[in-house]
This record gives C-alpha cells, sequence and structure tokens, in this order.
DNA sequence: TTAATATTCTACTATATTGATAGAATAAAT
DNA sequence: ATTTATTCTATCAATATAGTAGAATATTAA
C-alpha cells in the first residue's frame, strides 16, 4: 500500500502542477486545498525538494513550485523517493538492489522471478506515467463527470 | 515491500509442494529446513490453515500438508490472507474495496485510475501463478545451474 | 489410561515505521 | 527592522511487524 506521505505527495504535485508556470504556492494554501496537515506537508514538500522535484522560495512572495517541467516527473520517481523502492523484494529492485537477508541462494529461488515480473510491470506504469498525466486524468474525468450531469437534467 | 510473513509462508509451501502426496510435514523440520523461526512459522502456518490453504493433524505422525493441489493455491490468495489486498490503495481493491479516508471525491481522482492499472497487473501476475509454478521455478532454475556447472568443470 | 507427540490458543514483548506536532533558526522582501 | 515563509531539530503517539513463552488440546501408541 502507498503510505500517505506519497499520496499527500502526489495530491500536492498534482495542484502545483496546474498551477506550473504561474510563481510559487504557499505550503498553507496547499496544505489547506488538499487538507493536508501542515506540518506534515512541510516535510513532505522539504524531501521532494532534496530530490529536485521541487524549487522553493523563502519570504514574502515565496512558496513551492515544480523544479522541472511537469511532463519530466515521473510517479515513479515521486514514490521512490517517499516510500522507497517498488519492488515487493530487495533481491529484485533495480534502483536499490539488496540481497534477501534470508535468501540461502538467490539465483534459484523459485519466488524471485514472479516478484521480478511484479516490479517491472510496476515500473513500466509508475515510469511511464508523468505529473502531466496526473492532472490530464482529473480533467478530462471532470469534464466526463458534467456531461453526465447535464445529461440528467 | 512483501511482509517476512508472507515471505516465509511462500518459501514453507513451496517445501509443501514439493513434498505433496506424501503425508504431514512437521512445523519443526519446515523451520529448520528454510531457517525461519519456529514459534513465528507456527503462527502463519495456523492463518493459512484458517483459510483452507492448509490442512493439520495433531499428535504423533502429524505436521502440516496442502489443503488442496498446489496448481490450485495462487501466490495472490496467499499474499492477500497474510498482507492483505495487493492494491496500492484501498479505493481499486477488488477483494478489499474501502473509500480513501482523505479522498473527497473519487469519480475525479487522477492517482485512481494509474493505481487501478498497477492492482490489476499486480493481481494478473500473483493470481496467475501457483504453487505449482513456484516449484517448477525452483527445479528448472536448479536444473540450469548444474549445466553451467559441469560447463566449467 | 498414561505417556509422548504435535498442533493450537492466549498473551505478551521489542523494535521499526508511520503519521504527525512544536518551536527555534534562517532567508528574503518591504 | 519587521513581516513573511521556508528550513531545521527534536520529539511524540499510534500502529504494524517480527518474534517469544507457555499452557491447553488433540492424537497416537504402548
Amino acid at each position: 500500500m502507498l503510505s500517505k506521505k506519497a499520496k499527500y505527495a502526489l495530491q500536492a504535485l498534482t495542484l502545483l502542477t496546474k498551477e506550473y508556470g504561474r510563481g510559487p504556492i504557499l505550503i498553507s494554501d496547499l496544505a489547506e486545498k488538499e487538507r493536508i496537515p501542515k506540518k506534515f506537508l512541510e516535510s513532505i514538500l522539504l524531501s521532494l525538494k532534496n530530490k529536485g522535484i521541487l524549487q522553493s522560495k523563502m519570504g514574502k512572495g515565496g512558496g513551492y513550485l515544480l523544479g522541472k517541467p511537469p511532463d519530466s516527473i515521473t510517479l515513479g520517481e515521486v514514490i521512490r523517493i517517499l516510500d522507497g523502492p517498488l519492488a515487493p523484494l530487495p533481491c529484485v529492485s533495480q534502483t536499490a538492489y539488496r540481497k534477501c537477508d534470508e535468501c540461502e541462494d538467490e539465483i534459484t529461488c523459485g519466488i524471485r522471478p514472479v516478484m521480478k515480473e511484479v516490479r517491472d510491470e510496476t515500473a513500466r506504469i509508475l515510469d511511464g506515467t508523468t505529473l502531466s498525466d496526473l492532472l490530464n486524468n482529473v480533467e478530462s474525468l471532470t469534464r466526463r463527470r458534467k456531461e453526465t450531469l447535464v445529461f440528467h437534467i
């Protein structure tokens, strides 16, 4: 399961994507609009900043903004920063390989190839989806709902 | 990440698959062979028994055995019992749907369709892989390694 | 029917992770 | 200087994970 940290991050980033190119947004605005505890969001945004996903400006007129174009930021990138590797076992992670501690002999482990496939499919999807895609999703889903509402009047 | 519980379960089940049809195996034998803390394995096997994956026999000559044929037990089934739903968000789980607590409006959430795809691919793989497949993996990997060793003599 | 064997049940305990908060320090703008 | 915001340090509560101890129960066999 995705942690709240990662979920909150994606929510805040979606908002920052919507406002991309229009200057910095306050933490408190993001927190209020997405109903995220402000101090908690603060630490999330800071981690994202330290990894280059976000930029920040201190003082009046300051706040947070995307550190690069939204079509160059993938969900995989963001989730790995907040929740760690996507792989279900350390021994099949591409970005953070580690031997499983219990594992005697990785080469003949029958579980590994299956988990490798899970990690590859997960990475394919999440590394192939950008913040722009996320915003497009929201917009097309919102459009679709409005049409349905009109139809029902 | 898979918990140790689920990993241990799959290791023990692989062994029980190998011995399928040859009567019950002692917890202590499973624990020793797979280097799993015995008391911990005990509780894992009990959960699997309560869900019909395993059968048990008490007393002398007792132990654990598969509750149904190994080609009818999927990894998805086992992992859900020990780690809960496969889905990265409760709102995209097929077997344990719940509304995300923070989520105002699920219908227009841009994250949801992506996570739905992740859960669908994960379920496709894990519900499509059985204990027999796991054992086949081990055996073909072991064969392949032996051939390589011979080649190097 | 008693002893031995093995699972089952109840109840803990330690450690790590998750989700969050408080307050001082620092930087920028006016 | 004052105001505005992020940044840093420290801490905290709740929950989940990993593991342990020991008594209770069921089965077999002598």
